[in-house]
DNA sequence: GTGAAAGCGCTAACAC
DNA sequence: GTGTTAGCGCTTTCAC
């Protein structure tokens, strides 16, 4: 059973298939007795048009591809989410594909959208080697989210991960912690590196060398982080304060302090998590915005699409921190 | 600068234009040398191949709906995540759009799907009506999840709800309580009635007509759950147990009990959320799997897809109340 | 105000 | 093994 087409109507009306066209794209040009006629004919067959052959004809389609980690993670999701209603502003779609953290996914990924011809692409970008993008980017611009490639060249949408983290542990310094451990995701991320250089700037700052065993950035899933947090307590002369590098870190570091009555040690994390608020105390966060990320994203992308763009840019998404009572613990 | 087609192809490698359509799509009926030497043009030009013409040769695109309240909802996040996979694994793309809730925007979303022609579409139906969807159905088939629309007559992939809020709150009923206080969102939503529904059978089998005082099916909100679940407790004769009908709620809950000394009481959440075992105790939870829900969904669009489905599906995903402490607390 | 014809990029016949 | 032709559903000239 195929779909009608701009044809069956014109049958059906008796008229040009032009004449459909013309109604279906609301043209005023158009005499209102076989306007009617027109519709009631599309009612009857209950025609819907084909965006695909609009779309071939114009050359470039309605859509933006959004490609990320993982839409599961709440980050990007929440990203996500703002893109597309921002985008629906702009009278385009989403499209999205996750790379699941691996290179030949997100090459995958970003080809079916070249394929489907795609208006633009976000991406947050896997580690690793981006060349193969220049392919691409001739027909549509790319906009980086969260992370910049090692390359450079590419606009980023990020927030600066080096000054907010040491602005973060320098908190932690000013309520007189020395010892603050670094809890955080896979080194391989680009985002870790940066906020790792941004807490040993801060200890640096007042003298302080840290202690390898402090720094403990392997953990990936919030169970490992909770072991990794309760191994670091346990050491001999633990630290006072921890400093998680997102989320998934804090959680489980969250875990940990609450289940083996740390709760005094002090803690900030790298970006809210729920109920992260109800803790006691409450944890204190630097807030990067997923929102104001993904909106930033998308105003690039259309200034992209409205003029031509001859330099990169590199946008940082202001963020703060965010006092809630765990990361103003004095050492105990 | 457009972008090169099959044609360009053809005149740089000086064969025809069929020729290069083999080569890109693989057939092994293409002399071996001939063939580099188109590969060689396709890598000069950086050729990418336009799935839309494809698609509008083939009448049927390779991309599957999905259409949710809003992908920043974790729980349709690692829903959607877990179709994409699935998709992915039989070679096919997502495309999604979120609801916000409108039943307006649900069907534009259903529009643009369609004029894109998706093979399939994967609803959370909004409320109200949906006999509009039968204009489309015709086309690709829809799949429902997470709840049913009022008229019947599609595919549903959801868990039971009356029978499982029913069984949680029969727990808290075992374990002696019987002042059980209902705590939802927005009494619109049909899993919402669903939910108070199984409360009501679980306290009616052991003759508790529930005050209406007990039952706030109202908040949207974490935080207007928060005030809620306060104003609960203050009652002259409180509740010694709480059902969350859903983690936003249950947030929400465990916010206000942990903010005012009342850990002990019982509660129970529906559907699981991020630190909900690392509370003390920890949160007893009704285990509603988003991505079985998805895997489910995925799977009956496959079928569809594979052969005439004649009859519809009401399909309910296995779930289960996982103890971890607070639902097992005794009325003090 | 309306229609006929060409063509967007591709693939499926069917020749050669 | 390779090329030619037609046509997917639509829009865009340009006549009428």
């Amino acid at each position: 059973m195929k779909a009608p087409t701009l044809h069956d109507v014109a049958a059906e009306a008796g008229v040009s298939i032009k004449t459909v066209s013309r109604v279906v794209n609301g043209a005023t040009t158009v005499d209102p007795e076989i306007r009617d006629r027109v519709q009631d004919a599309i009612e009857l067959l209950q025609y819907v048009p084909n965006t695909l052959a609009r779309t071939l004809k114009a050359g470039t389609g309605n859509t933006i591809g959004v490609v990320i980690d993982t839409i599961a993670d709440p980050f990007f999701a929440t990203l996500t989410s703002a893109v597309e209603i921002a985008a629906l502003e702009a009278g385009l779609g989403t499209v999205f594909g996750s790379t699941g953290f691996d290179a030949t996914r997100e090459r995958s990924q970003v080809e079916r959208m070249a394929m489907q011809r795609v208006r633009a692409l976000i991406l947050a970008p896997t580690n690793g080697t981006h060349e193969y993008l220049d392919r691409y980017r001739a027909s549509f611009p790319v906009v980086l989210i969260d992370r910049d490639v090692e390359q450079g060249g590419f606009d980023v949408v990020h927030v600066d991960d080096v000054a907010l983290a040491r602005e973060a542990v320098a908190h932690l310094v000013a309520h007189g912690h020395r010892r603050v451990a670094f809890i955080g995701s896979d080194e391989r991320f680009i985002t870790t590196r940066h906020r790792l250089e941004g807490y040993r700037q801060a200890l640096s700052a007042v003298g302080v060398e840290p202690d390898p065993e402090w720094i403990r950035p392997g953990p990936t899933r919030d169970v490992d982080a909770v072991a990794v947090a309760l191994d670091v307590l346990s050491l001999d002369d633990p630290p006072t304060a921890i400093f998680a590098a997102n989320p998934r870190a804090a959680i489980g570091v969250a875990h940990a302090l609450h289940t083996s009555d740390d709760a005094d040690v002090a803690f900030i994390s790298f970006g809210d998590f729920p109920l992260a608020r109800t803790l006691t105390p409450a944890v204190t966060y630097v807030d990067q915005d997923p929102v104001a990320i993904g909106d930033a994203a998308m105003r690039r992308v259309l200034v992209h699409l409205e003029q031509d763009v001859t330099e990169e840019a590199d946008i940082f998404v202001p963020a703060r921190l965010v006092q809630r009572g765990s990361g103003e613990l004095k050492p105990r």
